[in-house]
DNA sequence: CCGGGCCAGAAAAACGTTTCAAATTTGTCC
DNA sequence: GGACAAATTTGAAACGTTTTTCTGGCCCGG
């Protein structure tokens, strides 16, 4: 039962070996007679092909590379599944590898990659450094960036567009009256939490009071939350950069007796499915993620495929308002 | 650069292919002086192994297969980065697929495992069928059963400890005062859902009022709180068996004006990471779910590299209650 | 000085597929 | 019925490693 070869089912079915990677190959180009004897022997061998020696004398294998910042994120979370979901239909294997932001592990993950020859890599890079890339470019690995533009044509992307989102965000908050809003952020090293900031400030008109954490937690908004009742002054609302931030921040203001959002309105970003389950359910900047995913994925499956007509895109998605009851 | 062989690594280093793969694979076995020429020409020439060559060639592979039931549960997605933690620091690649709760899906994601001649499988069963697990080891991939039990003794698994949880949970509601307990549960198909009961009933000394819900989501614990306010008879406590349930439950409750904790305490299932960011923040039961996927990972890869040493473990960890507001 | 045992490294045979040119069969048309 | 083209099928080489068997040199004791 365990090892039986593409020669096993030859001799059963009676024809040649290489008929029988015609028939798992290009089933039209054998006899349908043939055919179906073969699957037959198939069949009633239990024959498995070899991945690996496909592999090997192909060139090329049925497998993609993931490379994501943080696999224990929600956001990344639903695109791996979007990711899975595109691969395992059209018969790719997807290898997952978690960089957990640090370069190191991402480097060895990719290295990982590069043995195993996936066809091609889905890679949220945790930094700007295109040489890495490149590298896997050069060993004839595709590579597709996932929500992070591509600086360069030369190369696909899938992103979502955070200026827009920032912008959207604040936007609805001055539409529901606020006159004073204080930008609450993760570190502002990260390219999200930046451009997050220079949407609302633009729909903004002028620099917003900024509140920086070391973190994007639900602790780190609670801690926010007294940051900003220390400073007095209390904003007729806050935008925090994602929605652990949001609720913890919630936590924090509801527990000090400040209402939601009747003394404070209140954003988050990202839509995760708690958002909508709080006490105060929260208003939020939904991004498409599984999509990403998805799209990312059938990007990159269509460059191994089709080199020759495939043309580069840089895709940028526009994420979505979800009014709830935290800015009413 | 593209494809440089541990042919040309021979060459370069003035050595023979065989004597190169005995400096990748057992260094100790060559002399000092060429392993250094080796592995400088391996530099200098950026060589990187075909792992499918060497998989063909040597008969087994470096990577393991993943497969969940849903990749976007937080419970699993956290037993995943600990699998991935793990795999990758023993050099393995994960092959992560999702049966999406089809048993179809998962048909055809373990063909793709087998085909790719995975070294073994971590797998959380979609449904009791031993037979297609036996298939696989039958092929001689390891197999370990991940929050399933395993009912032979012939395998690894590990889980927690449902019944315990359970009973754990009721405990502490009786603890805190309570009286009348009411279970709110997804379908009691759900091998969880079941224990969980069996163990709040057992605590309890009788059995619980149930209320069943279609699905574990916050909008699901919604709707179960108008099932209990319209039977009018409010218990002193209400056990969820997961928080999702629960914060949706506590969100419908406290919109009714019922309070928790002072008219009904709460418990939850999980401890996600939003059940201390709620208002009102949920006492929850922690299972141990990134050492689940640890721990699941390191009995498969001894499995796979001592198979003469290896004794099969049925492991299964104890959860932990959490304390926070909702039963104060 | 000689011979046996050892060690480092070499050479060649796999591993299980795919591919491609060549061979064979089948079909078509006069 | 025969010739030619088209459709199938065959057979062997090749993919890049690992592994096993061998060889030649070296060390050491006698």
């Amino acid at each position: 039962m365990s090892d039986v070869g593409i020669k096993d089912v030859a001799a059963r079915a009676g024809v040649s070996p290489g008929t029988v990677s015609n028939v798992l190959n290009r089933p039209e180009k054998v006899s349908p007679a043939t055919r179906e004897r073969v699957e037959a022997a198939v069949r009633e061998l239990g024959f498995v092909r070899h991945g690996s020696a496909s592999t090997l004398r192909a060139g090329h294998s049925k497998t993609i590379g993931l490379s994501v910042i943080d696999i224990g994120n929600p956001f990344f979370t639903d695109v791996t599944a979007g990711v899975e979901e595109v691969a395992s239909s059209l018969g790719y294997a997807v290898i997952l590898s978690n960089s957990a932001g640090s370069r190191a592990k991402e480097e060895r993950n990719l290295l990982v990659l590069a043995e195993q020859r996936v066809r091609g890599v889905l890679i949220t890079p945790s930094d700007e450094d295109p040489a890495r890339l490149d590298r896997l470019r050069k060993r004839g690995i595709s590579v597709v960036l996932v929500d992070h533009p591509a600086h360069c044509p030369d190369q696909c992307s899938v992103a979502v567009n955070d200026v827009g989102g920032g912008m959207t965000a604040v936007r609805h908050l001055m539409d529901t009256g606020a006159r004073s809003i204080v930008y609450v952020t993760g570190p502002l090293t990260i390219r999200q939490c930046l451009d997050r900031r220079a949407g609302a400030e633009r729909a903004f008109g002028r620099p917003l009071r900024v509140i920086e954490m070391g973190a994007m937690t639900p602790r780190a908004g609670q801690q926010a939350a007294e940051k900003l009742l220390a400073e007095g002054d209390l904003p007729d609302a806050v935008f925090c950069a994602n929605d652990l931030l949001a609720l913890g921040l919630m936590r924090g203001l509801t527990h000090a007796g400040v209402r939601v959002p009747d003394d404070v309105a209140l954003i988050g970003y990202d839509d995760i499915d708690f958002a909508a389950a709080s006490a105060v359910s929260l208003t939020s900047i939904r991004q498409p993620t599984h999509q990403l995913g998805r799209v990312a994925t059938e990007l990159l499956l269509d460059e191994c495929d089709n080199p020759a007509t495939h043309a580069h895109q840089q895709i940028m998605f526009q994420p979505e308002l979800v009014v709830r009851e935290s800015t009413r």
